[in-house]
DNA sequence: AGTAGCCATAGATCGAGGCTATCAAACTTG
DNA sequence: CAAGTTTGATAGCCTCGATCTATGGCTACT
């Protein structure tokens, strides 16, 4: 036994030969002699026993086995940078660019409230934010262009973790003349042959919604599907029909004199859970933590039938 | 900048305190002295600018950061242990004990082949072979509990890599007077209103020739369910319907003189890819390619419906 | 053949990490 | 309540290994 386990250093000289396929160029970007670096990638390939590098005069080439291995260093040393990340967040807790994605349902009811408690509570933090469906959310987030998307659960991703920040029922939109106008404790049923209004294809709370009416055996006016929520309250409003929002969103959208009306479903009502997703890897769980945390105080009051998660 | 990265050294101190709550019991399980151990948690705490361990002489805990950074710790360290293994298993390839899992509609038809030729090349490696449905294997290869699995693809399992080892076409197996018998170039639709016995559930392949009688229009003779191949082409001599069979299992299943026939479909006929699955981690990528090729070599001759696929 | 480029080896130096001995704090016990 | 025990931190010394400079040897191109 007592083999030797390779080091650090020797890792990142086999990495920096690889990326430079070239010793005295690798030494160089390493800031060490070339010597040193021979006899480290040398070393290493004594305690492993096995030959990582061809090395001619006129070539360096990886080995099958150095191919193999440098992948693995290269996780080795990424995930010691990502502990040193780990503690310099720590250190200065939500601080910095957090790239967050939202979607457009959420975006504009929820926005408004957090941005000012957020600066409010921690004026170091800069929000960079992005609007977008959630296809494009995940597929950002897992390639590194979002730290952060706060979107509806659950996606089931792998490789990417989701906190629970609230649930939030779906209400009725109609006309005010409407015989559903104004109800409370709706059945689902009671949509039954209505024409309901949705958003164009992508959306995740078209899929919700559209669920609701197939359960319901509503029709939807599907030559009429709409960019935004905004756009189908308008379009309620001059009586196309009737449709469904997320309750965060009535304040917004619904005003009064508009010739609208609300009305609640009998519960438990049909709803969505909205959260946080992040790279089960990131450094910074401790922050989306705190985030998560800002996030659920910012929510409106209970005026509307928001209920926020209890965080573990 | 100039901060000092984290050694391994610290880590697996860390870690050690993690795992023992204790400097002194650690530093023993580390082989090394107190001092040495409480210096080097000291110098990984002073290079992180964070408290990670919180220590009073009663109790060692771990503040939160500390716990972030010994669960990343672990990973480093495993990783590293992982770079190890590698070139233990690239000096001595396809050596050791290899537990392969294997579905049973495969098992029974490639390992009496396998076996052989696998012993005579490769004398040292041990297999160590469990029957079970695909669903098993997958949990006991992510589990750990078996290091490969042979089984049809694609099951686009995360963390799961799979190698592509052929192609099978299936055939149908009718009683030697029956209308199919014998035929080949049978289109799928032919299978109208047959009955086809099958596989009980959980079983791949009853799954894949169900959806050829689904296209087919044809129906399955659903009280007659059986637990193997053999048990149903039995059934099919009995002359209680007939069946789908993979190719590889005709030479065993189907003997002269039973009132059996053999029909091929018209190409391309249903078929399925079968190939070698193992954790995107596993240090033995290059052995479990060895052993792919090994397969390849031992599958039957062009008697039978069977195309290698060609390694990348 | 000469020359330039490139990696390996040799020998010297310096610091990180290891050990022993000892201290300080806190809980236990007679 | 005082002495003892347990446990982690500190001090001081030593050793080994990583790094440096200088040099050697090989290959390819002119």
């Amino acid at each position: 036994m007592a083999t030797p386990q390779p080091t650090l250093t020797q890792l990142r000289a086999l990495v920096g030969v690889a990326d430079h396929r070239h010793f005295g160029r690798a030494a160089a970007a390493l800031h060490v002699s070339q010597p040193t670096l021979s006899s480290a990638v040398a070393a290493l390939e004594r305690t492993l026993g096995v030959q990582l590098v061809e090395r001619t005069t006129r070539s360096v080439l990886l080995t099958a086995v150095g191919e193999q291995i440098v992948t693995r260093a290269r996780g080795v040393l990424g995930a010691v940078d990502d502990i040193a990340e780990v503690a310099v967040r720590a250190r200065a807790p939500l601080t910095g660019d957090i790239r967050l994605g939202v979607i457009p349902t959420v975006a504009p009811y929820l926005l408004p409230r957090l941005l000012p408690t957020l600066r409010g509570r921690w004026p170091q933090a800069r929000l960079r934010l992005r609007e977008a469906q959630t296809a494009t959310l995940l597929a950002e987030l897992r390639g590194g262009a979002l730290d952060l998307a706060l979107l509806a659960l659950p996606n089931d991703e792998p490789g990417i973790t989701e906190i629970p920040l609230y649930d939030e029922d779906f209400v009725l939109v109609t006309p005010a003349e409407h015989p559903l106008a104004g109800g409370s404790a709706v059945p689902v049923a009671g949509l039954a042959g209505q024409d309901v209004l949705l958003l164009e294809d992508g959306h995740c709370f078209r899929a919700q919604a559209l669920d609701v009416c197939r359960e319901a055996g509503a029709r939807e006016r599907a030559t009429l599907r709409a960019a935004s929520l905004s756009t189908i309250v308008q379009m309620v409003a001059g009586g196309l029909g009737l449709t469904l929002l997320p309750a965060a969103a009535v304040g917004v959208e619904v005003g009064e004199g508009r010739g609208l009306a609300v009305a609640t479903f009998r519960r438990p009502a049909p709803h969505r859970r909205i959260g946080l997703a992040y790279r089960a890897t990131s450094a910074r769980v401790t922050d989306w933590g705190l985030l998560a945390a800002e996030v659920r105080a910012a929510l409106p009051g209970t005026e509307l039938d928001l209920s926020p998660v209890p965080s573990v």
